[in-house]
DNA sequence: ACATCAATATGGACACTGTCAATATAATGA
DNA sequence: TCATTATATTGACAGTGTCCATATTGATGT
């Protein structure tokens, strides 16, 4: 009846479901011990088969990180969906809360976040991997787009310079790189101060 | 006579500066085939030595990176120094200037400029590299600390705004990430606009 | 119902890795 | 000179990704 079995087949030499099994498992390790931690025999171990079992699903690890790195572009797409949903916000709102969203979702996951900037462990020519990645960065365009402004640059340059900004303010975090002079620099104040910076020059 | 022999000494099963030998072997891999490539086991093979001699000069694999990431941040600091020396630059010049170094040096060397942001590879609360590290960190400081600003924002979040853009975009540009819509990207004119979005927030 | 084939899982093997231990050789210093 | 220290060697071990031959199952067509 049903084409997937996961628990009422008596035999269990074939699991029903182990490619979702093990992505799930490997997120475990992901979020638990990094990156590093993300071994194919040791995903294997964890879900209970054979050390070659993931071979059937995924060519090679590159095969099952790109798996990964597609999964978690989902995730912060979907994130970022319903967070900029209430569309009533001005260019100012609609940037913080884009950013906000961002550095939230790399300080919740951060090594999900860390695997989506280590491009050599994944197959970033992917197909479908390369539409969800677009989504993500459509909804910065589309912020930047749809409150025209007066056009001292072109909308690739903003764009990429909000990005570059955000993307390298969370690895900053995400990495412990920002040394610490007389004071504190992990606040929330801060974080909206450093996003006024690059408001300010986009307006 | 010398205390150091490099080639004299009939002998070779000392090799007299062995610890200088790995690091430019491990330099030559680490440009050549990325991070992944750099390995003890092929260091040494590189070398000639056995496979086990490193460990006398590194504690462990983590112990070569740190060394690595010194050299690379003590490059920095001198490019900077001498690409900042003529000090008779405004703001947004000193800005320009030392965005450009910055990205120069990561496009002439990316897998070394990635080795710096993979902190997870090497000891970060070394004391020699974190002196390295700040002194990288200080050239930028400086700029914004002597050109004073109608300060509508503190210099810790300059600081960390401007950086966090250059480090951003060199980043992405180095993984390939820029997602390339309807026009080229990678040219210097680009690049000098993204520079100007955030001078055009700072000032 | 049955034979066949593709999908999926297993265990073994291989070359590679980092690290450790025991040993060998050379340099140094009292 | 001789003991100590620094440096190098070989061997071993567990762990890894990947391939191979084999085994089991599910699905398909007749």
């Amino acid at each position: 009846m049903d084409t997937v079995n996961i628990m009422s087949s008596e035999s269990n030499y074939h699991h029903g479901s182990l490619r979702a099994a093990l992505i799930k498992a490997a997120f475990t390790l992901l979020d638990k011990d990094g990156i590093d931690a993300v071994t194919i025999r040791q995903i294997a171990r964890v879900v209970g088969v054979a050390h070659s079992a993931p071979a059937n699903h995924f060519k090679n690890k590159r095969e099952l990180f790109t798996a990964l790195a597609l999964e978690i572009f989902k995730q912060l797409s979907k994130t970022l969906k319903s967070e900029l949903e209430p569309n009533d916000k001005n260019l100012r709102e609609s940037i913080h809360a884009f950013s906000k969203t961002i550095l939230d979702f790399g300080l919740k996951h951060p090594n999900r976040y860390t695997l989506l900037s280590r491009r050599d462990c994944f197959n970033s020519s992917d197909e479908e991997l390369y539409k969800s990645m677009e989504e993500v960065y459509q909804h910065m365009t589309r912020i930047l787009s749809t409150h025209s402004n007066e056009d001292n640059l072109d909308a690739q340059s903003q764009a990429i310079a909000l990005w570059s900004m955000i993307h390298g303010y969370v690895m900053l975090r995400l990495e412990g790189a920002l040394i610490s002079g007389s004071d504190e620099l992990t606040g929330e104040d801060r974080q909206i101060a450093i996003v006024d910076v690059i408001i300010n020059g986009l307006i």
